[in-house]
DNA sequence: AGCACGCCGACT
DNA sequence: GTCGGCGTGCTC
């Protein structure tokens, strides 16, 4: 008799479920994760569907499923999220299902973990090292192996020798218990604003059913203490709720204002887990022993058992989006995955992307506004400052008036921030006697001066050289010359400028680890540093106490390249930063050097006034019907050569389908026309809004001639940047 | 995405 | 003569 099949969807650049025999005795159902044969490997795979008929084509090429893994199943709500997520983007839906399985081999029967105890009397011979251990073990408790080598400052073979002495007793150490967040651990001191915006979340969480709020609440506001209030209320009802963070490696301090209101941590999820920890967090979540999930945007993916609430941190960060694979959008995702499983979606921002912005306004978003800092604290206030007519002398980028206020904050023993987004020491390098550009040779783009690293970087293939001391090009010595600053270079000018103050660079390329970054901090924290010079990395939800004065280096970066977004990211990105200042006590002050003062962005910063902004940039967006007044899509070509890339290009452009209400534009060079020697050309797709683009772009390109050779293709619906 | 298969350059 | 480079194509 035949043996039944089942439709089973792989993780790989498939868009198909493949067939497979079910051995006779296993019973399997839509969800279930298994193990089948895939070519000349195993995969984890996961059953989509049953196959009454399947096609007798396959007649004898069907293998069998290999064996069920024992894992809870993956539920229809998660399965519908990853076909439509793979419909939206135009992915492969294996590639979507593998962000929901990126736990590895690393499941099944945990490992325990090996404990060691003082059980007996210290060796004949004595060491200093054996002497640490015994000191550290004098308590009698049972500590874990590595733990104690490593808090030793001994090998672990040490131990192994104590153990062998007798002194020491191996044990397994009792799996770690996941403690249950406690909704009622530390109650909120709540001004009356937070106290409702609070009620209308829980009264939100209280009920089921999809509904999108978006938490509006100034820098400082306390909106993750009000949006704790809905967490609890899930935790209270039993289910699980999703913290999304655009940024998890630096979410330190989140996790202790977490454990401050719940008496616990809640789980991370990032991709900095270690493998083991990946298949632990993964399985609990599975298993639903994990209530509380704070997470980067791949957390969207896990199969959480009874999700009743997501939660998207600092909605409009860039960061949401995923650019290479699947190209998404978590917060975009995070609202449909919350329309496929009926529950709530909370947006938080004080700066709201136009988009949530424009859904707030039409009442589809639920408004939920803290319009004040919580505990009397004032907003910053804010000043431009001229460059064209007060601006620091050549080869300088500090203002007189900013070095006082800066000297003044300093003598205050308050901390001053400079903002300057921009790694390194100087983004160009020349020569002055031929004028000699140091550039990458393989992207389009200069090479940025490291001076901490001694090198010049390309900041988008990671290409780096010695710096030079004489010119390639016209064998000059002693003519090269930075342009232009950095956050190093920057800290150079600060240390001239205040000798006395203790400066310190915080910037992605020199943060070596998530632990010295979180050390790092805390020092800021403490007070044990007066100036702190940061890319954006320091706009992100850090809380420094002392720091009252912010001075943006140069608000005008980022304005420049022409992108119709370039306002909108400019305006949140200074605001948060800006926001940073004042938090705490005393009154925060914001310096913007900039060259063009009369810019809406920087008008509306100084007069504190976000909502004109907003209905300008809504207004411009309506205009140019840009979304979400419409909807865009970009096809980015690529090459080892110029014209194959154009060639393709075009040729795709010529076999896109007719419709009136579709305008292909292109293929035009991409904004970095060349990225680790591969050519770029953009074809992009504008539609009115009622239109399904992604529809349109499926049939488009299955018709459309097929990449080959070199020549790649990538499809980005919804792309940030509208260029 | 892996992995095998396949067809051209420098070596045990 | 083989080892191995990575281009192409398939995986139920």
């Amino acid at each position: 008799m035949a043996r039944r099949v089942v439709d089973v969807l792989v993780p790989v650049a498939l868009n198909q479920t493949y067939s497979y025999r079910v051995p006779d005795g296993l019973d399997l159902a839509p969800g279930d994760v298994v193990s089948v044969p895939l070519g000349a490997r195993e995969v984890l795979a996961v059953v989509w569907a049953d196959n009454a008929n399947p096609d007798p084509r396959l007649h004898n090429r069907l293998k069998d499923i290999d064996e069920k893994i024992d894992v809870p199943p993956l539920r229809e709500e998660l399965r519908s999220f990853v076909d439509w997520v793979a419909s939206y983007t135009l992915s492969a839906r294996g590639m979507v299902l593998r962000m929901t399985l990126r736990m590895g081999e690393h499941l099944g029967p945990e490992r325990a973990r090996l404990g060691v105890r003082l059980v007996g009397p210290p060796p004949q011979r004595m060491t200093s090292a054996r002497n640490r251990v015994i000191g550290l073990l004098s308590d009698g408790l049972l500590h874990g192996k590595s733990d104690a080598a490593r808090e030793a400052g001994v090998s672990a073979s040490v131990i192994d020798g104590l153990v062998d002495e007798g002194t020491l007793a191996i044990e397994d150490m009792p799996r770690e218990k996941i403690v249950a967040p406690d909704p009622s651990f530390a109650t909120p001191d709540f001004s009356p604003d937070q106290e409702t915006a609070a009620a209308t979340l829980q009264d939100m969480c209280a009920k089921d059913g999809f509904n999108v709020a978006l938490l509006d609440g100034v820098t400082g506001s306390g909106k993750t203490e009000v949006y704790f209030e809905a967490v609890a209320e899930i935790i209270r009802r039993g289910k699980q709720a999703l913290i999304l963070m655009p940024e998890i490696a630096l979410t330190g301090q989140f996790l202790d204002r977490f454990a401050k209101r719940f008496g616990t941590r809640p789980l991370e999820w990032h991709s900095e887990l270690t493998p083991r920890t990946r298949a632990r967090n993964w399985a609990a979540i599975a298993a639903g022993e994990a209530q509380i999930v704070v997470g980067a945007r791949s957390a969207l993916f896990l199969p959480y058992v009874n999700l009743g609430l997501i939660v998207v941190d600092e909605e409009h960060d860039q960061a949401y989006k995923q650019s290479d694979g699947a190209h998404y959008h978590a917060r975009d995702m995070a609202v449909v995955r919350g329309h496929i499983a009926k529950i709530p979606v909370i947006l938080s921002s004080a700066t709201p992307s136009v988009e949530t912005e424009v859904n707030a306004r039409k009442g589809r978003y639920t408004r939920v506004s803290l319009p004040a800092r919580f505990g009397g604290q004032v907003m910053p206030h804010i000043e431009a400052i001229d460059l064209r007519r007060e601006g620091p002398q050549r080869g300088k980028f500090i203002s007189p008036r900013l070095a006082e206020e800066i000297n003044i904050a300093v003598e205050r023993k308050e901390q001053a921030l400079l903002f300057l987004n921009r790694r390194g020491y100087a983004p160009l390098t020349l020569c002055r006697a031929c004028g000699h550009r140091f550039s990458c040779n393989i992207c389009d783009a200069w090479l940025v001066d490291h001076r901490f690293r001694q090198r010049l970087v390309c900041h988008h293939c990671g290409f780096s050289m010695p710096r030079p001391h004489q010119c390639p090009q016209c064998g000059a010595e002693e003519s090269l010359a930075a342009i232009g600053p950095g956050v190093e270079r920057l800290q150079e000018e600060a240390a001239a400028l205040f000798p006395e103050a203790r400066t310190m660079v915080l910037s992605s390329d020199l943060v070596t680890s998530i632990e010295t970054m979180r050390s790092e901090l805390n020092e800021i924290a403490e007070g044990r540093v007066d100036i702190i010079i940061g890319t954006q990395l320091v706009a992100k939800g850090h809380n420094f106490p002392r720091l009252n004065l912010v001075g943006v280096v140069d608000a005008d970066l980022g304005l420049g390249n022409g992108d119709p977004r370039a306002a909108e990211r400019t305006f949140q990105l200074l605001n948060q930063v800006i926001g940073r200042a004042g938090r705490e006590k005393g009154y925060g002050v914001g310096y913007l050097q900039t060259h063009q003062p009369e810019h809406p962005v920087m008008k509306a910063l100084v007069a504190n006034d976000r909502k004109a902004f907003y209905d300008s940039e809504i207004e411009a967006r309506e205009r140019a019907l840009y979304p979400p007044f419409g909807r865009l899509a970009s096809l980015i070509v690529s090459a080892g050569d110029r014209p194959s890339a154009e060639g393709f290009g075009r040729k795709l452009v010529s076999a896109a389908p007719h419709d009136e209400r579709v305008q292909v534009l292109g293929p035009a060079e991409a904004p970095l026309a060349v990225i680790k020697g591969r050519y770029r050309f953009r074809v992009l797709v504008k539609s009115a809004r009622n239109v399904d683009l992604s529809d349109y772009l499926r049939r488009w390109l299955a018709d459309a001639p097929k990449t080959k050779g070199n020549l790649n293709l990538e499809v980005d619906v919804d792309p940030q940047s509208f260029l």
